[in-house]
RNA sequence: GGGCGGUUAGCUCAGUUGGCUAGAGCAUUUGGUUUACACCCAAAGGGUCGGGGGUUCGAGUCCCUCACCGCCCA
């Protein structure tokens, strides 16, 4: 075995043979619990980020200790058709190679174009995740366009049309000049940005004043039917019915009153511009206003707007027309603001809202079951905070506006008579193809997105898969698509399904850089994962990720954080390293067969124990997806209690001459070596794999993935008070070798120089314990003898000590120190005792504490203040050996 | 404007239903080629838990309030 842990080759090597092994691979298995989770679809032309790694290695954890717990489990994989994003990226490849673009291809060529680059480029992310370790069934893997795919949205579509839940209609959308195309309202990214608020005069038709209006978008004027006016606002109430002129056209508008108007902000009149804002689009339905588009699909103002101002872009004309107001004086005064406005995701420009002839989906209904299963809880939220966002959204559902005009998407099955416009609606194009035409627009992808945990599993078919793995149990997705996708699914497994699509919802961390900015492309931040895996290996990003992964807030991530996995992976690497070079494995290990609980030394018990907890602390954390929590776990046990403290004292048994002795700490070593590998297996799949074989613990054909996840070693009791007594008596030795080892470093003895250490024990349990730790702390003290006695030390009063809790622990060292120094050390330690003391007493006399707190907070606060007590003595006692 | 989250050691963060002297990693300082590991070992220093108030025998933890930061929704 190299000295260090080498990832790369380890990790080629097991990835495909897992793969071939068929050990990704679910199928129905009525025997067994099944367990299933889709992942989130990325997108198909997408490439791996961190949020996805660390998405996905939770949901490898999840997968693989499900596997380990017996469970038939299946990770259904697949990708998203990203329709906007990837018909985008496609049409700037086309216009970067100066190929004819989009619309000189026409429709059918151009999606033959694209299919050719997701053929291309489609499986990157897919390969990518296997770098991670991702146990995903490969057999399973789906794409939103998949044919079985794209009739189960065609028969959503369907259904939910003649249930009258989708229509088609004139109403304010979001429009994207740049995309140009619609978006629904979770698509419109809201910033704060600087703006100006203008006013300006609206003069009154019949030449008796003006109205002053007041809005950050001057250019929408051409759009205006009205200004209302609040119906009591006492300064406008004569003017209610009269008309102004419009500046800038020839039409008179009305005045209109209306409870939208704020007599407090402003001048209490506003314009009303149906066509292009969401409020006045209502003010205008209430007052029957005309509804006018002034702009083109690209935001460039149309001819309604005349002939001065058509065809500008809508920030252009903008300018203008506050030039043409201030030529006319109408305008009053320009304010600087700040305001939020709605940008597009693709275009990274404000987004237009306008009236459109679109279809939308009325979610009223579906929303009803959706909201009750998280309510009930039948799906449960991690964090369960999530569930107030969820529930405030739910409450206020509006319309989905589902058509998207763009040709890379489900097209909407819809057809237009020729001739009679009569619509046909249907999975299938209608008979007499010739007299019909085919609605161009697609639906939003979030359309097919949201079938995700059943269209994977076949249906609308009925299978035996769908009937075995539906509903998924545990969904891993980001916050940032709690409405986009997790509600949505939720409905659609209600209503299409009758049965919620999952059981529960983890919320991952949003990955920021060091100073808590967002990783973005546009930033350069965001480190490549291929990079970070092919540096540190994918086991130490999996591990490390975890470990800074707190639940529910953002990680602060920098690639150095990986060097937690990576020095973790090393270290486990040379654990292993050590056990070999004491010879192979042993015949034991999976049971310590013939070893029983009196054979034991002090030390195996306290590390058998140990393990025990820590495997019911780790299958804890995961029932409860405290991901973050299990790895702290693990690595405090593996690193500290068995390295640190197990390992270094075992050295004394494993080069004894005694054969018994020898071969037993060589079967818990294994026994607990194994144990670890497997508990690790599920956040570090690769090495775990390689260490189980190269140690013997598994022959060739066997993979630690079938393994059975440890679960509490029953053949041990370690709960008994006897047991207990002991396992506190091993702690107390080794904070009695820190203490021993605290002093060669005060007094600068050289970690190589063999010393003498005196122990004086506090009672005879101690002392018949710790005389038989000689070796022991031998070892660890890199000692030539300790002697452990009840007798006092003859030298105390001009030797350095340290008050341990087991007794006080001396280093002969006469002479050689500096008496002042010393008893300065003991009288702040006497202070300090003192105070715990005082304080301890204080509470312990206190009748409300004594009778109020829990039995057994009393009774620690009463052996603790003994403790303390004793220590005290000690102390005292020992300043006056240094002053006598 | 409404909602949610955060503020604990120089940095990044843990800290279950209130209950031992508030912990870890990194960084820092000191010493180290002890027969697994320098991707290592040993030791040390470092915190009035954002401010203020309250409840309680007892508050980092619960309540109120203020400040600042972040996110979501309008």
């Amino acid at each position: 075995m190299p000295k260090a842990y080498e990832p790369q080759a380890v990790e080629k090597k097991w990835y495909p043979e897992w793969e071939n092994r068929g050990l990704f691979h679910g199928e129905v298995n009525k025997d067994k619990q099944p367990y299933s989770i889709v992942i989130p679809p990325p997108n198909v032309t997408g490439i791996l980020h961190l949020g996805h790694v660390l998405n996905n290695t939770l949901q490898d954890i999840l997968i693989r200790w499900h596997k380990m717990l017996g469970h038939e489990v299946c990770w259904f994989p697949g990708t998203d058709h990203a329709g906007i994003a990837t018909e985008s990226k496609v049409e700037k490849t086309l216009r970067e190679n100066n190929q004819p673009g989009r619309d000189d291809l026409g429709r059918e060529a151009f999606i033959e174009k694209v299919w050719d680059w997701k053929e291309q480029y489609g499986g990157t992310i897919i390969k990518q995740l296997r770098k991670l370790g991702t146990a995903c069934d490969w057999e399973r893997e789906r794409f939103t366009m998949d044919e079985g795919l794209s009739h189960a949205v065609r028969k959503v579509f369907v259904d939910l049309y003649n249930k009258g839940y989708i229509y088609r209609g004139q109403r304010m959308i979001n429009w994207c000049p740049i995309a140009r195309t619609a978006l629904s309202d979770e698509e419109v990214i809201y910033k704060d940005v600087n703006g100006k608020f203008y006013h300006y005069k609206y003069p009154l038709s019949d030449g008796s004043g003006y109205l002053e209006v007041a809005t950050t978008r001057p250019e929408t004027m051409f759009g205006d039917t009205a200004v209302a006016v609040h119906p009591d606002d006492e300064r406008y109430k004569h003017l209610i019915g009269q008309t102004v002129d419009l500046p800038l056209t020839h039409r008179q508008i009305p005045i209109v009153a209306d409870e939208h108007a704020d007599p407090e902000k402003g001048t209490g009149v506003v314009k009303i511009t149906p066509g292009h804002d969401p409020n006045d689009f209502l003010v205008g339905q209430r007052h029957d206003l005309e509804v006018l588009c002034v702009m083109n699909e690209n935001a460039t103002m149309n001819e309604l707007c005349g002939a001065k101002f058509a065809n500008l872009d809508r920030f252009d004309a903008r300018k203008k027309v506050v030039e043409a107001l201030e030529e006319l004086h109408l305008m009053v005064k320009i304010e600087d603001i700040q305001h939020a406005v709605g940008y597009s995701e693709r275009g990274d420009v404000p987004i237009e809202t306008m009236v459109s002839a679109q279809w939308f989906c009325n979610m009223k209904e579906l929303a009803k079951p959706a909201l009750e299963a998280v309510k009930n809880g039948d799906i449960k939220f991690h964090p369960e905070r999530w569930d107030k966002t969820y529930f405030h959204w739910m409450e206020n559902i509006q319309d989905w506006c589902i058509s998207r005009q763009i040709w890379w998407g489900h097209r909407i099955p819809a057809w237009y008579h020729n001739e009679t416009n009569e619509i046909h609606v249907d999975i299938d194009a209608p008979e007499n193809l010739e007299d019909w035409r085919q609605e161009e627009d697609v639906l939003d992808t979030w359309f097919s997105s949201w079938l995700w945990p059943f269209s994977v599993m076949g249906w609308p078919e009925d299978n035996e898969t769908m009937d075995y793995f539906y509903p998924t149990a545990d969904l891993v997705t980001g916050p940032d698509i709690i409405f986009f996708w997790v509600a949505r699914m939720i409905m659609a497994g209600c209503e299409f399904k009758g049965k919620i699509p999952f059981k529960n919802v983890y919320f991952t961390s949003i990955i920021r850089d060091e100073q808590g900015r967002k990783l973005s492309k546009s930033l350069g931040n965001s480190p490549d994962p291929l990079d970070v895996i092919e540096q540190y290996g994918a086991d130490a990003v999996r591990f490390s990720i975890i470990y800074i992964a707190p639940v529910g807030t953002d990680i602060r991530y920098s690639n150095e954080k990986c060097e937690i996995g990576r020095n973790f992976a090393n270290k486990l690497w040379n654990a292993c390293r050590f056990r070999q070079m004491h010879g192979p494995v042993t015949s034991n290990f999976r049971d310590l067969d013939g070893i029983n609980v009196e054979d034991l030394t002090a030390d195996q018990k306290w590390i058998l124990a140990l393990l025990d907890d820590t495997v019911e602390n780790i299958n804890q954390s995961l029932t409860d997806f405290k991901f973050h929590t299990a790895a702290h776990e693990l690595y405090e046990m593996v690193w500290n209690s068995f390295c640190d403290w197990f390992i270094e004292a075992s050295k004394v048994d494993l080069f004894s001459d005694d054969i018994k002795q020898k071969n037993q700490a060589l079967s818990v070593l294994d026994f607990v070596l194994f144990r670890i590998l497997k508990l690790l297996h599920v956040f570090m799949p690769f090495i775990t794999e390689e260490l189980a074989h190269q140690m013997g613990f598994l022959a060739e054909d066997e993979s630690i993935m079938t393994e059975n996840y440890p679960q509490k070693f029953s053949k041990f009791d370690f709960t008994t008070k006897v047991e207990q007594q002991q396992l506190a008596l091993v702690n107390a030795k080794f904070l009695m070798v820190k203490d021993g080892r605290n002093l060669r470093a005060t007094y600068n003895i050289a970690p190589a120089q063999k010393i003498n250490y005196f122990i004086k024990a506090i009672d005879e349990v101690n002392t018949e314990f710790l005389a038989t730790q000689v070796p022991s702390f031998c070892k660890l003290l890199n000692a030539a003898d300790v002697k452990v006695s009840t007798e006092d030390y003859s030298g105390a009063g001009n030797t350095p000590s340290i008050i341990s809790d087991a007794g006080t622990i001396y280093l002969p060292l006469e002479g050689l120190i500096d008496i002042d120094e010393e008893i300065a050390k003991l009288e702040k330690q006497q202070k300090q005792l003192e105070g715990w003391i005082k304080g301890s007493q204080a509470k312990l006399s206190n009748e409300k504490f004594v009778n109020n707190a829990p039995e057994k907070v009393v009774a620690e606060a009463r052996v603790h203040l003994a403790e303390m007590e004793e220590k005290l003595d000690r102390t005292l006692e020992m300043i006056e050996s240094f002053k006598s």
